[in-house]
DNA sequence: ATTTATCTACGAATTTGTTCGTAGATCAAA
DNA sequence: TTTGATCTACGAACAAATTCGTAGATAAAT
């Protein structure tokens, strides 16, 4: 099942905080800003989804992500390079790379990566 | 304005096609299978929205697209390194390439690709 | 000329996602 | 123990995208 965008914002957010309660989730949300209750009924359905588990132990249920970060990226990478791509990866690692400049650091890195599978 | 997920199935076959009939993009799409007036009110509703010209002067009319391909690419990987990478590039690509095992070819132009990109 | 196939136009149903208001529970503070 | 703040649950409005059915035009085939 894929996260819609706003299901996206929330999952990022999980992801890196962790566990989160709503409302730390909706102060964390910076887009257009939008009501409380949204938020709630928003990971309210993910829950029902079954994309986050919920500890309602206490008054203020706390939030954990049930799908992994890496899978659901890959997920999307797939189905991008498929619809956007034409199924070529490296049109979109070139694309991404040309108009994305990424710094020395980074280029530096993925050329590593790069020898690394080559290698292997 | 944003193509959505139909539009872009639609899209990908008039920028490698050319030029389309309704029954030509039709007939390439081959998703799950829907009904030949779906196909047509989508591509009426992205000439409403400027997306494709349309040729009437026929009774078969004939659309391309208006929307640049790179453009639009571009724009749907800028979406994308956002909300699923928070801005990283880098590991975009390091996740493109680590899951999607590009050709030695594939990874040598890359590298030169780099190359070119840190000595300018 | 009539039938048949194919096309467009378009309203409307359906589905999916987003938003919010309200009601009732819970808890802390006055 | 009453008040106020904060929480959940949930129905429902709204919006956007997708789907299809029907009607009427057009052109080709019989």
């Amino acid at each position: 099942m894929k996260p819609t965008d706003s299901e996206m914002e929330i999952l990022q957010i999980l992801w890196t905080e962790g566990q989160c309660s709503v409302r730390n989730v909706h102060e964390r949300l910076d887009r257009k800003d939008v009501g409380y209750t949204t938020t709630l009924k928003l990971m309210q359905i993910m829950h029902d989804k079954g994309m986050v588990s919920r500890d309602s132990s206490t008054k203020t249920h706390v939030y954990k992500a049930l799908l992994s970060k890496e899978q659901t990226q890959h997920q999307f990478l797939d189905k991008m390079i498929d619809a956007v791509y034409n199924g070529s990866t490296a049109r979109l690692v070139m694309q991404a790379l040309g108009t994305h400049r990424a710094s020395k650091e980074e280029i530096d890195i993925i050329k590593a990566y790069l020898d690394n599978l080559e290698n292997s």
